[in-house]
Formats: C-alpha cells, structure tokens, sequence
DNA sequence: AAAATCGTTCTCTGATGGAGAACAATTATC
DNA sequence: GATAATTGTTCTCCATCAGAGAACGATTTT
C-alpha cells in the first residue's frame, strides 16, 4: 500500500508498457519497442504474440498497432455506466437545442473521464477528448462531482493528482478550490470560466443518484457565446432540468 | 505459428483469464476469481492490484470490476480509425434521414466489430452491439467486406471461423457464400434478410480506399420496412452515395 | 555483391509468479 | 452474542518461466 507498485505482476507491467509504446507511437516495430523499453526483441515479440491472441495487438506487416479488443472492453466498461445509457439520449437533445457541446464526465480514483459528449461544430474535436482523463478542478463536470465529495476525499484527490495549471484562470490553490466547491454545492452548479482551455466557458451539474455521485453533465462552448450572464440566466436552469430529469429517469425506470 | 500460444507470455494470459471473469461476471470478488481460475488467492490479488495500477480495474468495498481505463484505451483505437472519424457524421445523418439504424463495421483478424451505430427506435440495442465482434457472413456489411477480399482469405477466415447458424436463412456453406459474395461484387452491395436476427433486414457496401476494404456501411431495420425490393429500389442507392462520398472524402479530405 | 538490420525461433538461467501459511477483519451460524 | 467460518491482504519460499542472447533466414541499405 504504502509502496506503490508492491505485489504486483510484473511481466504484467512490461506489458503494460508495451502497450504504452504502441499507443503513444500509433504503432511501432519490435526493435523500435525493445530499444525504448531496454528489453531484448524475444521478450517483446512474445509479449506482442500473447497481445494479439487476445486481440489487443494486431500485425501489419512487421508493425503491430493496438487492436480493436481494447474498443470491445472498452465499449463494455461505458456501457456498464447506467448513467451512460440513460443521459445519452438526453445530451442529444441538449446539444440540438443549444448548439453547443454538452458532456457526461465521471470519476474514477479522483480522475476525471469523459464518457460521452455530443455537438458543437468544429470547434473542439469531440471524439478525441471523449476517453481521455482529465483532471476534476479543470472542468465545469468535474469541479460539480468533487463538490459532491466529501471534503477529505477531496483533499485526498489533490494530494494524489495536484492542481495543474492550464490556463490563467486556473484554481491553482487548495482552499481555493474548497471555497469554490462551497459556491457549487449553494448554488447547483459550477462554472468553468476558461481555467482549461482559453476561450472556453462551460456550466456542469452533478448527478447525483443513490446518495453517490455517478458523474455530471456540463455545456461547453465558445466564452463570447457562454458569457457567464447567460450562464446564469439561461444555460444552468436548462441543465438543471435536464438532470434532474436523469436522475428521476434513474431512479424509476 | 502452429502451436496456438507457444511463445506467448503466461502471466499474462493468466492476467487476461481474470480480466474476462471480471467482464463475465460483471465484476467479482478474488476468491470467486481464484476458484474459477484454479489460482490462489495471493495470486488473483497481485493480478488485480497490478490491473489497478493501471486503471484497467477498480475495487468497490471488495468486489473489483473493469476500470474505464479500457474505455481510454477503447477510444483511442477507434479513433485512430480514419473512417470512423469520417463515417460518423455521414452516418448521423443517414439515419435522421432514413429513420433506420446505420451501422459503420470494420475487420479485423477475420472478425468483423461495430464501431459506430446510429438510429432506430431500439435506441438502446445500438450501445449494446458496438464494441462486439461478429462473425462477417453474418450481417450485409460483413459480407459487403468479404466480397473485397481475395478469395483464399474468405476461404481461410472461414476455416479459422467457421459459418455458424443464427436463423434458417443464414449461409452455412462456403460454396454458397462465395457465390453470394460473387453477387455482391456485381451488384455493389449485399444483402441480409434475416439471416443474423429474425426480422431484420439490411442493406451493406464496402468501404474501399487505397485497394484495401476499410469497412462497410450498413443500414439496417424491420423486415416490414425495409423490403427486398424497397432496398433494392431506395436504400441501395443512398448508401452507395453515401460511401462514394466518403470515399472521396477519405482521399481527398 | 556485401553489409547491415530486420523479425522470429531457439536454448538457458536467474528473477519472479504463484502456492500456501498466517493474519486481522468481517460475515455466517448457532 | 459467542463461536465458527470465510474473507482480503501480506508474508515467505520454491519451481517455473520471463527475458537475455545467440542463431537463423529474409529484407533492406550501402
């Protein structure tokens, strides 16, 4: 526990990395991987042979990329979320009627995850963040889950993954952040006034479903479009309803 | 080559026995993991401690399950995948239009996948097939691929997967399937008339780009509805304009 | 044509994966 | 409410196997 990576398997791990190399290199050759990982090519091909009978690797020519078995997991896990096949239908319709983007993100070991989002025009490449952690304090979804949290889980999560600055509007700050939460939980939602992305403004709401948070929604779009007025006054009323909506929806049905 | 799993990592198989007990059992506790794998306790736990290292399991209380560290990995072969990046909004907007469900596949390993699926009234069903494999004489967007393969790859992807049955129109001989798929070239798309599920029917056409089938669109629906011969006469049509212009769009964009 | 580099398949050995015992904590049973 | 059974986790320890290295033919470079 106190030693991070104690009893664990660790030809599991060198899998594990080798994966990694094929992600952040969209594929790589055998030598390539064993040079970058200091491990001879037998070890590596034989890690990438145990890969590809499970699906997680495939071979193209003398290149492996990832394979579609990841997708098959992955689409599993998402689908698990309840709240990923309730709030789906609920954040087309969302994004119709604003025009903007508007996201479900969940947490997982204090991180942040976008399961799913939808609109917005071209913006922000939707499809490229959905799947991607984020840290909570960067987003209007994820500063309304940890507001949801109690307070030493908070602590907690800031110890583990830190406050990162992205931009000059960033919460940088510990009690910063715990003040602004106090601002979320009075008033039902929490703004994301370009603390992560310059030029982006977005409100997100909690959902809150069996005394847990499972996640929350939030739409994001262009600062001069979602002024913070028209947060107020039009965008945090329509995502309120929308999830209180979601978490009758989960409760009844 | 021969030999199935000579020169693969054992530990790592064994680590991928507990992740689909996880996936089987919609998450469970390390004894039951250790009494369906025959390993021991000690060794279930290294695994699962080493999985959530990794973000590719969790644990709730005692019960561990799938982490979203699969949907990460997940999201990011999909993406990767130029023809679902370019697919999706053409096929969003197929199945406004149409009213029916449009289905983006893909092959890899002689298996087919759904990557993106939009539409239809059983919004629900959608969420539940992509991320599954399929068998590709099964569905017309299979088929549509197969008819773009070289015959002795048909011939092997057959041997290696064989042509279960679903529905008694299902094609169960090769002979017959390579005839078919002679049709499809002909013809430009290929059928199912319910040959995967009862009461469906649907329209494919591969996706072709740099002499090398990189899906097929399918559209799918009731059988009521989408009659042979309105398929023949209204969705054939569409969805070869539909993938010509992707074709396009994948060159030229 | 020669040299270099590639992926794959061997053999072999030291590291380590997994069994089993021990433990406190929890749950089941009476 | 006390006892017994079962749980997850952390140890130690030995037999296994993960990974190094050499050897191979096939490609690619020079």
């Amino acid at each position: 526990m106190t030693d991070g990576n104690a009893g664990t398997v660790k030809s599991v791990e060198t899998m594990f990395a080798v994966v990694d190399v094929l992600r952040e290199r969209d594929g790589a050759r055998v030598t390539a991987i064993a040079d970058e990982l200091d491990l001879s090519k037998s070890a590596v091909h034989k890690h990438l042979s145990t890969l590809r009978n499970h699906r997680f690797a495939v071979k193209e020519g003398d290149e492996y990329r990832l394979g579609l078995g990841f997708f098959g997991y992955g689409s599993y896990v998402r689908t698990r979320y309840d709240v990923f096949r309730k709030a789906k239908p609920l954040i087309r319709e969302l994004a119709d009627e604003t025009g903007e983007m508007v996201w479900l993100i969940t947490e997982e070991n204090g991180m942040g995850m976008y399961l799913f989002g939808d609109g917005g025009s071209l913006d922000v490449n939707v499809d490229s963040l959905v799947g991607t952690w984020r840290h909570l304090h960067l987003n209007s979804g994820g500063k309304a889950i940890l507001s949801r949290l109690p307070e030493e889980r908070v602590v907690e999560i800031v110890e583990r993954h830190g406050l990162p600055r992205r931009t000059d509007a960033t919460i940088t700050d510990l009690d910063e952040l715990l003040a602004e939460l106090e601002t979320v939980r009075e008033r039902g939602y929490a703004l994301n006034l370009a603390e992560d992305m310059a030029g982006i403004h977005a409100v997100g709401v909690p959902i809150v479903h069996r005394d847990r948070v499972q996640g929350a929604l939030s739409i994001a779009g262009a600062a001069n479009r979602l002024t913070e007025d028209r947060i107020h006054d039009e965008y945090a009323d329509r995502l309120l309803t929308a999830v209180n909506d979601l978490e009758l929806n989960l409760t009844y049905r």
